[in-house]
DNA sequence: TGCCTGATTGCAATCGTTTGCATTTTTGCA
DNA sequence: TGCAAAAATGCAAACGATTGCAATCAGGCA
């Protein structure tokens, strides 16, 4: 009985697990069967047509763990979302998973694999190097830098195929994909004092240095406006959002007419918990957001927000660590912010 | 020199990138150092504590593909993404990617790492079988269903670590994990029609299984209940879905006083056409979306919804493909969805 | 000191593919 | 038909860690 009929039969056929299996079937030697199904080689082409066949037959592929060890590469990036502050936070946050969707789409279309880690760098040092020393991965991509941007600093000195989505620092050592921060805040700022705004705060932690840029940025416009800003620090976490933020309205009742949220996340929570108090907006009170997610244009009133272009960011945190593997030592890139006027400022 | 004088000297210690390597410094075989690197063995405290000494001294790690190859397993569970229908769709829907959120955190505390697989079935038939004969993963996580039934079950004869994300089919046989859909739909048309209600239409694409079974509970009750119900084929890519509603919008109007919604997102661009359009939600028109997002609860009025509970989901999701691992041929976990009263009925 | 036992360690095969080089087969041409 | 060149295939050595089994070592006891 041969296979063929074996499979006619229901039955299953031969288990052919092995390129020399596959060998023996088709009465060639694994080397052969290893040419004929990479496909480039110089295989004769009735060769390489039998051995195909047979190998669908039996639904054969070659192992890859095998294949990587022996070729010295994984086809695979690894993608690290350090989860520093706010531990509940990123790993659900909108933005972040919007960016991994691209990079997943980016990554897929280029041939390469996307190996995703979730750390939390307090309860793991060594995170990072232990994920690009793992030998798992060609390459990485960070998905914020949070609160490790020293560390990241210290493993680009030595390791050339890393690529980071966050905020770039004068002279900094890593390469880094991401929007004009302090630029969004200028945004931000000039359009909550253009539309009428006489004293901001701004809704959100200044830890992390992506955020600490947007804040400083409307600092700056603020302080050339002659307006006061006050810096309200606020998490992310879904369950403590909505009360920190309840709590911040609460004391800047009257005192504040403008506010800009570091995220449209809190944005979006600011403007249900005015809406719940009564408080107009924009006539009371401007809101301006950030990132311009897809419900940002769904809320009543649809928010004004700084647009993060996240294709682009994905695209740009890909091009640029393929060029990595290539071993050219890239340039990092910021992306330009754009101000997305809406109904709420 | 020694290396650690190197190290003190600032230079480089001398490169160790195998087994081998290591083995030579400490004075040992490799097999030797394998074993104390693993821990688990019987080897000699003071020699272990060499061995990690120098691994420590020269960041060695044990090359992974060459462990897994050895030891046949990948400690990678890969988690498929199928694009049936409207393919840009799921990559970026807050559902999805907020499971798969939950699933790398519950498989990063189960020691398993991610692999995300992006695949569009149209464009490749044999999706599952390369994932899965990849040799690259121990398991297999499938979110969502998508129109791929067929091919799921199949796969499912021959392979036992798989998990799918989904509906549960009467006498199917791979192992889904899921909301009970049709007690769902049902859930949110018994709401309609109790808060007045008096004809129904449901925003979805009902080709998608899961959707199919949210509209048929629907049905089911509003025939019980002599309420007229009409399918209106949604999609749910970003740039369609505005205007696909709008236009059903204008065909319904009058005609129809309670909207189910497929998913949150349909439900929340619906909810912004009607403001646009100023119909009252919800005395004009009744609306109940199906996920319980965390933007729901920011809608204005807000979201009354049917709540799936993605975290106990990515739970039973990682559970059953572990026991699967383990040999055990579990049986499908259906999850009971909630209802979430808020305002818009 | 000599022998036995148990604790350590070393040896070498193995996982399955890839690939440089050697060998065989085919082809083209005189 | 014969021979060189080209094409196709086979051979065997990697890739680097793991692990069963054998060998060695140390300690205990007579």
């Amino acid at each position: 009985m041969t296979d063929t009929d074996a499979k006619k039969l229901g039955v299953r056929p031969t288990k052919v697990r092995t390129l020399a299996d596959l060998a023996k079937i088709a009465g060639v030697s694994p080397g052969t069967v290893s040419r004929a199904l990479a496909g480039n080689s110089l295989v004769n082409a009735k060769t390489r047509e039998k051995i195909e066949a047979i190998a669908r037959e039996h639904g054969f592929r070659p192992n890859q763990m095998a294949s990587k060890l022996r070729r010295q590469k994984t086809g695979v990036i690894g993608v690290a979302i350090p989860l520093g502050h706010d531990v509940r936070q990123q790993i659900s946050d909108t933005f972040f998973m919007t960016l991994l969707g691209h990079l997943a789409d980016e990554l897929t279309e280029k041939g390469y694999d996307l190996m995703l880690r979730r750390v939390i760098p307090a309860q793991n040092e060594d995170w990072l190097d232990q994920f690009i020393g793992s030998g798992m991965v060609d390459g990485v991509i960070v998905i914020g830098q949070s609160d490790q941007f020293e560390r990241i600093e210290e493993v680009a000195d030595g390791y050339l195929p890393m690529v980071v989505w966050g905020n770039h620092q004068e002279g900094q050592r890593h390469c880094v994909v991401g929007s004009d921060n302090r630029l969004g805040g200028k945004l931000a700022a000039e359009r909550l004092i253009a539309s009428g705004a006489k004293s901001l705060a701004f809704l959100g932690d200044t830890q992390p240095i992506e955020f600490a840029a947007r804040y400083a940025g409307a600092k700056e416009v603020a302080a050339k406006m002659g307006v006061p800003i006050l810096a309200l620090p606020t998490h992310l976490s879904p369950e403590r959002t909505g009360e920190e933020i309840a709590e911040h309205l609460r004391e800047i009742k009257g005192k504040v007419d403008g506010i800009f949220a570091a995220t449209d996340t809190i944005a979006v929570t600011c403007l249900k918990e005015l809406r719940e108090r009564g408080i107009d907006v924009p006539r009371e009170l401007k809101v301006v957001g950030f990132d311009d997610l897809p419900i940002s244009s769904q809320t009543a009133p649809p928010l004004t927000t700084v647009r993060q272009d996240i294709a682009a960011g994905a695209k740009g945190l890909v091009d640029l660590l393929l060029r990595r593997l290539e071993g050219e030592d890239t340039e990092s890139l910021v992306l330009p912010p754009h101000l997305i006027v809406r109904e709420t400022a």
